[in-house]
RNA sequence: GCGCUCGUAGCUCAGGGGAUAGAGCGCUGCCCUGCGGAGGCAGAGGCCGGAGGUUCGAAUCCUCCCGGGCGCACCA
């Protein structure tokens, strides 16, 4: 990317300036080219001058001008100024800028050719949420940035997987499994209670209604006995289609889904891992339960594997599963995303990926601060056990796909988020998404005018695209490696809903200035077509990397 | 109490060592005799929670304080 040659300049003026004598010989720091806030300091700027002022023992002013007079002639670079305090500021050439839109038209879905992974391996696994329970909004906000992640980092050259983990065994499935029974012998005309803190959803009548209609009685015990222990997990397959279709429905498909259950298998990774746990003296019997030293890996406390009933922790068999990735898979990073309410669980289970033999730099634990969600100024609780459930497939019906997927990308996962329904309802048609999708649309329908009266933008001459508001154009569509670039180094995908506004805005801005089909001036016409395809590659792009789709028509 | 995280325009949020701090919504005023007005242009609106410190330079890094959220289970 155009950044990274200037960088390039950037160093090798620093290494002229000093094999000329103009800089002392001195180990320099790693040179970053930014962009200045304000146009007239050009489009690059860096500040290695005022970095390096002490090590040269010169102002910051001269070491800048020594710089500036070495630095080598290139096609995109039209000049190289100082300014104070020491900046070195880079303008990009014009016809440099608009010959890009001949590179990025053509290569299309292809920009940005960008490698930061280099084929490596990564896993995302994100959502995962209990299969006791309908997705909800809050887990919305896990599929929209793990799935734009995964997009993005396929992107960038890596391997992706992406992995939904089920959560198929442990306590709460069985409370499940009992209150799911209470509501089949129910359908059956039985009395029958759903357990205390069992889940007094609707969802789970329905579910049960679907068991009576593919088994009719078929599962029913007699009076007062307790259901097959394999009941439960008829439900929990019929769950995990719900989810599955819900998750789709906001455009996340995953390559694996994951089984809890399957952990614990003779000899499987649970039964690996508590060996080598073991075998490392890591594991300690008190108070009847099993614990894992990892006090001594510098947690805060010891931690229990197995309790005093038999039954392993989900820590335990989260252990497991990272085992599994790592080790077993051999996934060369791994992403998990989480809520934020598992934060203290991140470096409990960082400590056991190293115990386990894997390097916990290797693990990325993405967390997304909790959605609160509203009715104006109610709050509409999400809990499963509460009576009202508001799911993800619920707010998708009111509010879109497109929509809730970018509402959910706008804000950075370190950020609470209030989703306030009435709001998204009411103000559909003023959401930011419109705004990008309709610029995709606008130039679809200009450029299909233009086909329509016999304009093409075959044998565009780019030089023409001199006017301001194309250059600004031009370089919006410069940035968007950037853009992916820092959303990958940083897990944020919220970077790209920014992007695309930017480069709709800058598009809108254009199209209001510049006149694109003008019979008379067939050149020009044929340049600025080839910037609308330019333009409409990389808005297509963008909301294709955030799983938005980009409409020709709206 | 301890840990993580957040505090930026009226509201929702970007920016996370650089030059005069940005966007959307809302508010004011303009622009359709030419491609889609779901658009454009201009304006008002900020001691970047507070106080110290580091630095040539701090909204950004460090310390303390204030205020929100979330954790600190033999739940997941």
């Amino acid at each position: 990317m155009i950044r990274d040659e200037v960088v390039a300049l950037v160093e090798q003026a620093l290494a002229a300036a000093q094999a000329a004598g103009a800089l002392p010989e001195f180990a320099a720091p790693a040179i970053t080219a930014e962009h200045p806030a304000r146009p007239e300091h050009g489009d690059f700027s860096s500040n290695v001058a005022l970095r390096i002022q002490g090590m040269a023992r010169m102002k910051a002013l001269e070491v800048a001008e020594a710089l500036r007079a070495h630095v080598p002639a290139h096609p995109a670079i039209e000049k190289v100024t100082v300014a104070v305090p020491g900046f070195v500021n880079f303008y990009l050439a014009p016809a440099w800028a608009a010959s890009q839109a001949d590179a990025i038209a053509s290569a299309g879905q292809a920009y940005p050719a960008l490698d930061l992974g280099g084929g490596r391996s990564v896993q995302i696994e994100y959502v995962s949420a209990n299969p006791t329970g309908p997705v909800h909004v809050g887990n919305g906000r896990g599929a929209a940035i793990g799935s734009t992640l995964a997009n993005v980092m396929t992107a960038a050259g890596y391997r992706v997987q992406q992995e939904y983990y089920i959560n198929d065994a442990g306590t709460q499935v069985g409370i499940f499994g009992r209150t799911l029974y209470a509501r089949y012998e129910q359908l059956h005309g039985r009395e029958a209670a759903v357990p205390e803190n069992g889940y007094p959803g609707q969802y789970m009548i329905d579910v049960a209604q679907k068991i009576k209609d593919r088994f009719g009685d078929q599962h029913l015990r007699a009076p007062g006995e307790d259901a097959d222990p394999a009941f439960g997990r008829l439900g929990i397959d019929i769950m995990i289609e719900g989810i599955r279709d819900d998750l789709a429905l906001v455009g996340v498909e995953y390559d694996e889904w994951y089984s809890e259950r399957s952990l614990m298998a003779h000899g499987g990774p649970y039964d690996t891992v508590m060996a080598i746990l073991k075998n490392q003296g890591q594991v300690v019997e008190r108070d009847g339960a099993t614990w894992f030293t990892s006090s001594d890996l510098g947690e805060s406390k010891d931690n229990v594997l197995v309790r005093s009933d038999g039954a392993p922790t989900y820590y335990a068999t989260d252990i497991a599963y990272h085992y599994d990735k790592f080790i077993t898979r051999k996934f060369d990073r791994v992403v998990d995303i989480w809520g934020a309410d598992h934060q203290g669980h991140v470096s409990r289970v960082k400590a056991g990926v190293q115990a386990t033999g894997a390097d916990p730099e290797a693990l990325d634990v993405l967390l997304y601060q909790l959605v609160t969600l509203r009715r104006g100024d109610l709050v509409v609780p999400l809990s499963k056990r509460a009576g009202e459930i508001v799911t993800l497939r619920d707010v998708i019906e009111e509010v879109g796909r497109d929509a809730t997927r970018f509402f959910f990308l706008l804000t950075g996962a370190n950020q609470t988020m209030d989703f306030d329904l009435d709001l998204a309802k009411k103000q559909s048609d003023e959401n930011p998404v419109y705004y990008v999708q309709y610029a995709h649309a606008r130039i679809a329908s200009v450029i299909a005018k233009a086909a329509a009266e016999g304009h093409t933008s075959a044998g565009a001459d780019t030089a023409l695209l001199t006017h301001e508001a194309e250059q600004t154009l031009l370089r919006k569509l410069l940035l968007l490696p950037e853009v992916l670039e820092k959303a990958v180094l940083e897990l944020a995908p919220h970077h790209l809903t920014h992007y695309a506004q930017e480069l709709a805005g800058a598009f809108h801005s254009f199209y209001t200035q510049c006149r694109v089909i003008q019979a008379d001036q067939p050149a020009l016409t044929k340049s600025r077509l080839r910037l609308l395809e330019a333009t409409q590659a990389v808005l297509a792009r963008t909301l294709g990397l955030m799983g938005i789709t980009a409409p020709e028509q709206m």
